[in-house]
DNA sequence: CGGCATCCTAGCCGATACTG
DNA sequence: CAGTATCGGCTAGGATGCCG
């Protein structure tokens, strides 16, 4: 049985589909894809991706490091010098996911012009 | 200047990438991949895709559609019938957008499987 | 039928301070 | 350097009720 785009709509016509729509928030959230797509050149350490994402709290980094780590998308390896360095590299199905999170962001990027023009006249009617 | 992967890539690192970051937490949201999903195989009343969607309020069913109106990515057509019919169809960009949504879902559900492996290691070391 | 207004809650996320 | 702990704001999203 192939898993096919077709299949999955039907998936999600009949079904709760609850569980896709769980991760898609997950993915969805605020810095997840940022830090996975930063992590695609390479694999860095905890301040140096905080400085690369920019923008991102240490705590938020942190946070989303970690649950990234629990659902096997990117490895945390210890390196036991002083002072302690931390490496946070993808894992393959992280990798798998940065390549995802790019599409979306190419697709975001062809799209910004046709999105914000939409929005103007929207809003130009509405104001009326 | 083509926009690739690549060069999606190195706006990222060089740039607040803010833009980026604001319309993938729109598409990330609970309701908007879903209902456009949805609405990819045609054209629906409200609440037909009420129906559909499965989980969904109106309120948030109302408020995911005009957001998506407002982007470009449904068009609205009201039938001055007895009683109304308001009737909900995908624009071509709202199509392509079904599209790398599907392509999430498939990945999501190409992945499921492992990330719950995932979990399910993770969390038995810290219980440890 | 389709949709707006209101209230309310959960949890995302940021800022700050502290630890090993 | 790489975190953890705590507090608090903001807002996405659910429940309910009313309108054309």
């Amino acid at each position: 049985m192939d898993m096919t785009v077709s299949s999955l709509a039907a998936t999600d016509r009949g079904h709760k589909c609850g569980v896709l729509a769980e991760h898609l928030a997950r993915i969805g959230d605020r810095w997840t894809l940022p830090v996975v797509v930063t992590l695609r050149e390479g694999p860095l350490r905890f301040n140096q991706l905080r400085r690369a994402v920019a923008g991102i709290s240490q705590q938020m980094l942190t946070r989303t490091l970690r649950t990234l780590e629990r659902d096997g998308m990117v490895a945390r390896t210890v390196h036991p010098t002083v002072p302690p360095q931390v490496e946070y590299a993808l894992t393959v199905m992280g990798n798998s996911l940065a390549d995802q999170g790019l599409q979306l962001g190419n697709w975001i990027h062809a799209n910004l012009q046709a999105i914000d023009r939409s929005r103007t006249v929207f809003d130009a009617r509405e104001t009326d």
